[in-house]
DNA sequence: ATGAAAACAAACCGATCGGTCTTAAAGGTA
DNA sequence: TACCTTTAAGACCGATCGGTTTGTTTTCAT
């Protein structure tokens, strides 16, 4: 095995920046805050990445890479297609209640964010909320071939509710510190997957 | 009347700080981009603002307030309390579509920019939020005492459903750059309305 | 054990940050 | 017109920004 211990710092890195980016944003997340997070000086740091951006996209991809993992992990033991997306609406539960991630749902902080100024991110959150979007929208195509939803069900826009409401909510249960608002969206986003999908 | 002309520049300065802290964020506009916007020098901006803070507090309240005018403007002449909400609506479709404010609705920007970090900032985002949840809220009780709403309508539950699908729709039509987010949520919130207030 | 490669600290860099102060010009009142 | 106030420019400040360079310490394969 070639050398590695520079692996375990540079993920190290990228953990203490994703949060601190997650939470605080990427533009006002100094260096300095990460040196002081890891423990680090300046040199180690960019001993790992050439620049702040690259530093800012890596901790980006390690979020949703941890989005994804919470998602799978859910939908572990979901069989039905109506299991399977409460699943994955229970992850953004967990996120209105501080769980996961600190700083809430890191797609929708790097959308708002970087929707009218870094171009790079915002084609990076794009990608993510994509695979989101996406696989939300698999779940409910592989309802339809397993004759659990109704044919005619508009996938790509169930897929597109189901994201409004539950960010829209996670929004306000931050703002609020109250995750009320995402269960009173989970609770209607349940009568309005069986209405739209068919029970 | 007393000396004004200063209240001109001060209002001009707002005004541009305002917009360019909703679209780049609070923390990534610097003085220097608001000396640059308003092509006033940094003499000039202190005269009128003791420090960025104050500025930031002050371009904020200027957004909600364009917001606020917004949706009395697209109030007046709505009678029913289906056609207030769906006026309250259409702004947020006409920010979807780029229109009145550049960068999105101040209120969600800034609740997502400021939850973990700003507290100040926070409250100010909770206050706004407050009076859209109120109004919304208020024409639902309205209707109740006009017998347009069934009585056992939870204002409260459509306010928020009704901020958390918009808000949602408005985050993915920004990213994505394309309205159709937010005409999907539209045509489905129409749906909710006439469910939940009772036709 | 040793030597090369990798990792990191420390000092340093120019630019820019938010903010202050002084002073000259413009604005308004009498 | 004369006078005082307000306005805003311009020079300046220490701190911090993102980033580079240099040299020392670890790390690891041989």
């Amino acid at each position: 095995m070639t050398y590695r211990k520079g692996e375990q710092t540079k993920a190290l890195i990228v953990q203490k920046a994703s949060t601190l980016f997650n939470c605080q944003g990427y533009a006002a997340s100094s260096i300095s805050d990460i040196m002081h997070e890891t423990g680090l000086r300046k040199g180690g740091i960019y001993n790992h990445f050439q620049s702040k951006e690259e530093l800012m996209l890596s901790a980006f991809s390690y979020s949703t890479e941890t989005m994804t993992h919470y998602f799978t992990e859910a939908l572990t033991g979901a069989k039905g297609c109506m299991e399977r997306l409460l699943a994955i609406a229970s992850v953004f539960e967990g996120l209105a209640k501080g769980k996961f991630m600190p700083g809430g749902c890191p797609v929708m902080n790097a959308a708002i964010e970087a929707d009218d100024a870094d171009p790079l991110m915002r084609q990076q959150a794009i990608h993510a909320m994509d695979q989101l979007l996406g696989a939300i929208r698999g779940v409910i195509e592989s309802g339809k071939r397993k004759g659990e939803v109704r044919e005619d069900a508009d996938a790509e826009y169930v897929a597109a509710m189901f994201i409004s409401m539950l960010e829209g909510a996670l929004m306000l249960s931050k703002l609020y510190g109250d995750p009320v608002y995402m269960e009173r969206s989970i609770r209607h986003l349940k009568s309005f997957l069986t209405e739209e999908l068919g029970s």
